[in-house]
DNA sequence: GTATTATTCAACCATAAGGTTGAATGTCGA
DNA sequence: TCGACATTCAACCTTATGGTTGAATAATAC
């Protein structure tokens, strides 16, 4: 199995489970429940959910024929710790190139 | 093409180019020098080059037949900022179900 | 000028991703 | 008991990924 930042990248690399975790931030939903805003087959969801839950980033609790999905953060923290070492070069000034580039782009532009 | 958070995200999801990243931290590099630490041809370390100047998180100077590789931090600001949105969801107490299976983990494990 | 170096392009391969449909499983409600 | 509901499983399709090898391009070194 790929390791644990391998998974959680990936899981969060496709906008329809980044939008099923955000759903999850307002509480635990059934499948169906998260199925429901997105133009594509409960199946299709089912598979994003099973994704996540590879991932850890949700835990399905069954209940009868129900199951309920709960968000899991702790991979997001990993994703956020491995992200902050790289904090000090966000604010970088744009190099010479960029700088160049973007005004051109400026003259030309308007 | 994909919006820029798949495309970070997916770029970051891979070990090798996770590596990369970490080592254009410490300046610039040609396409060889990345590629001397891996165990694959220098083809496929172009690829993964690749896929990480296409999430812009790498910029390409050409000089000569040498084209140096530096690290372009903004996407990863962006992947900090999506994250960041469930930190308070990261240091929650286990729940009474994860809590429970944790105990009988330590009960039956020793 | 010719060989060497740096890099990409192109074709190929195996496997995974993201979606579909249809059938199976299991639970609830009347 | 029987039908409806919640969900998964299985098979399939298309496209992407991560790797390979071999050839092409372009710049440097001698």
């Amino acid at each position: 199995m790929p390791a644990a930042l391998d998974l959680a990248f990936a899981a969060l690399a496709d906008p329809t489970r980044r939008r099923i975790v955000s759903r999850l931030t307002r509480g635990e939903a059934r499948v169906t429940d998260l199925a429901q805003p997105f133009h594509m087959s409960l199946n299709a969801v089912s598979k994003h959910v099973k994704v996540l839950e590879r991932a850890g980033l949700v835990r399905r609790e069954r209940l009868g024929r129900e199951h309920y999905l709960h968000l899991r953060a702790a991979p997001l923290r990993e994703v956020a710790r491995w992200t902050s070492r790289y904090e000090r070069f966000w604010n970088q000034r744009l190099d010479a190139l960029e700088q160049f580039l973007a005004e051109s782009k400026e003259a030309s532009d308007d």
